[in-house]
DNA sequence: ACCTGAACACCGTTCAAGT
DNA sequence: ACCTGAACACCGTTCAAGT
């Protein structure tokens, strides 16, 4: 069999030859790439069709839709999430939380393309039979199980949403001077009308987020333990 | 005093006095009609300027921007959310997750502006004020309410926002029709790698989502109880 | 103080046409 | 089967200018 020869030197098809061909791959992967580096917003159909040197309609021929796309760029992230090792049911559903919190913080503003949206692909359906296996060994029917798993993905989904966004979006400034103004704000109400509110300014606008994911991962849990 | 008159029957500027001068509650009304109407996609500045029959810079003018027209959107919304009446901390935080489902549900996808919100606009602040209360009757101390109060709203806003939307976006068909497919494929799928997956296939996918809220809800009361 | 016209720099999506 | 040019019908936002 004769090896492949490169195009004639005369071709004139150079710019065509010289990128790769277009995959669904291809184009899920400059998703992630403008996802990183420029954030979501800067997912377009058009700015992801100039990465691969495309025009746009071919993005849209490959992922039907920007929905589409962004249902594949999910499960790419899913693919991200590490499986837990063998260990108590709570100890696997911790990790798995935090491991699905990583990969998030791990790309910008992902996790608001998580929101609303629930782990169904090829590789986000290992992340739910993971959870499912945990709250099965948790004691719960087949039918609680399947509730307590939207509730475990929403818990991290919406969490890890919260934090990649500004507390108080008219607020200017950096995250941690806004949450400053808004400890600020509640702790100047009217202390008779709002007094729980104002005795919990300042842990309402806490920067620190760690203790609060693991305080309502733990509530979480032990509300699902029998 | 002298009665204030009409303006002349030969003013030039009919159309402008015509319509009712705008205003910030103008504006956010308008907004809410248009989110009833046609859903929160409709809401733009553009759609909004045409309801007041005004121009798109003047509703700049009076909030800012779009984010600062939902902010005061959101506000709107928790002032219909009513307090519950007195009595275990357990039935007011009930009373306020069902009551404020319910007012997101009566606003076709309202819940999508509550993502990555907090309540602590004017009205806002009452729920929260509730909210705190509640979990401060539960025993929890100041920093841990503060943490229970955002695991609480972000459960049921995000709750509400899942229910808005089509569970697998790529799919086409009603609600139904889509859920019945998932539930398909879920239990279609290998059942030696899947094993879970496969068998909750059916509670996965059921449409009834009174039970599954309500499901979360008493889980969430249960983690928080001491 | 409040409002407008006109513009800038984009979007998602479709569709006939090419190879 | 895969890709393009050109277009449609919009967006959020700004800004000089008007009253």
């Amino acid at each position: 069999m004769s090896q492949a020869l490169p195009p004639p030197i005369w071709s004139h098809r150079t710019r065509a030859t010289a990128r790769a061909p277009v995959s669904e791959e291809a184009i899920v992967q400059a998703a992630l790439d403008l996802l990183d580096d420029e954030g979501l917003d800067a997912i377009t159909m058009r700015q992801v069709a100039e990465r691969l040197g495309v025009s746009a309609p071919t993005v849209y021929w490959h992922v039907g839709n920007k929905d589409g796309l962004l249902d594949r760029l999910y499960d790419r992230l899913c693919s991200e999430v590490p499986q837990p090792s063998p260990g108590p049911w709570q100890d696997r559903l911790r990790f798995l939380a935090n491991a699905i919190r990583s990969v998030f913080a791990a790309h910008r503003d992902a996790a608001r393309i998580a929101v609303g949206r629930f782990p169904l692909g090829p590789n986000g359906l290992r992340a739910t039979e993971t959870a499912l296996a945990a709250l099965a060994d948790a004691g719960l029917s087949d039918e609680d199980a399947a509730h307590a798993a939207y509730l475990f993905f929403g818990y991290v989904t919406s969490f890890s949403y919260q934090e990649t966004i500004s507390p108080a979006p008219a607020l200017a400034g950096d995250r941690a001077d806004a949450l400053q103004r808004v400890g600020q704000y509640l702790s100047t109400l009217p202390s008779g009308d709002f007094p729980h509110v104002t005795r919990c300014a300042a842990p309402l606008s806490r920067p620190g987020l760690d203790r609060r994911f693991a305080f309502g991962l733990d509530r979480l849990i032990r509300g699902l333990s029998t």
